[in-house]
DNA sequence: TAGTAGTTAACAACTCTTGTAGTTTACAGT
DNA sequence: ACTGTAAACTACAAGAGTTGTTAACTACTA
């Protein structure tokens, strides 16, 4: 359930900021960004519509509509940012090969903080749940790698 | 519960590979490092007994460790890799502010898997789970800013 | 409509990690 | 022990991702 982009444009608002057309471009792209582009990626559909645009005014915005809470922006372990227009608690498998990400609903019987964290003083903000391994297309693809180095010649 | 010095070593062995000075002294910093520490500053350690040894040397060593299933290279968000000489799942408490990690139990029955995952055809082979926020000397330190900030003059 | 504070684009710098090339070295076989 | 060789090492450089700086620009207020 990912934010509309009228309420990304109001935060922006309520906050005494401007509303300038590069954040109006950024956030209804962040409403059908449905995939977890990475930060450049979503450079990249931003330009289509305002060649100008630069990366540090895509890295800027998304940096504070995170700090308002609302959209992720998570490190994923795979090199760079992922942008998750959804702020609700959610898992994510991660594929090594090609990076693609599914979100998943968590586990209902993980805490949100674990029980030592209390005692400890240490105060629970975020939790990330990964899940990495190899997505049906990419492990499809390694099999048929793994079957054809076995059989030499195979193919020739 | 990390795998002691020995035993990494032995798994060179086992696999043809050179036992060369550079693994020797890794694998013992290795089974020390409770701390989750940096590539790097593995790396500082490192240099303190052998002052020769290179970046490039520690991070390979430290891949094929985790290749073997001996260690983990964690990216949690830090911006760096942190190096977990225990490959036993375990959650990470990570703080926002100065960075440190404190290892917590995964809830005993937590599946190691989401339950769509298969259906997707999705392989799971590894999991992350990480709660990010401020640690207790973080956490204090930055209540005691913001009273500050709020006493104008208080110290004056 | 003009002033101004907040934003932006352009550019550079920085951090973390990986590639390349040539030298060195651990270990197997004599 | 000695030597040959494949593996591993160091040094260097390059690549990717992200952040800092500064001058120009512009959305909003009065």
């Amino acid at each position: 359930m990912p934010v509309p982009a009228t309420d990304l444009i109001t935060a922006f608002r309520a906050r005494g900021m401007k509303i300038t057309p590069q954040r109006q471009l950024l956030c209804s792209l962040i409403e059908e960004a449905h995939d977890h582009p990475t930060v450049e990626t979503l450079h990249l559909r931003a330009m289509q519509k305002m060649p100008t645009i630069s990366l540090k005014t895509v890295y800027t915005t998304l940096t504070e509509l995170a700090e308002f809470g609302l959209i992720r922006l998570v490190p994923l372990g795979t090199g760079s940012l992922r942008v998750d227009p959804d702020p609700t608690p959610h898992a994510h498998l991660v594929c090594r090969d090609c990076g693609s990400i599914i979100d998943q609903p968590l586990e209902p019987n993980l805490a949100p903080a674990p029980a030592q964290a209390e005692d400890l003083g240490f105060i629970v903000e975020e939790r990330d749940v990964i899940y990495r391994g190899r997505c049906a297309a990419c492990a499809k693809k390694s099999a048929a790698q793994i079957s054809e180095e076995g059989d030499v010649g195979g193919h020739a």
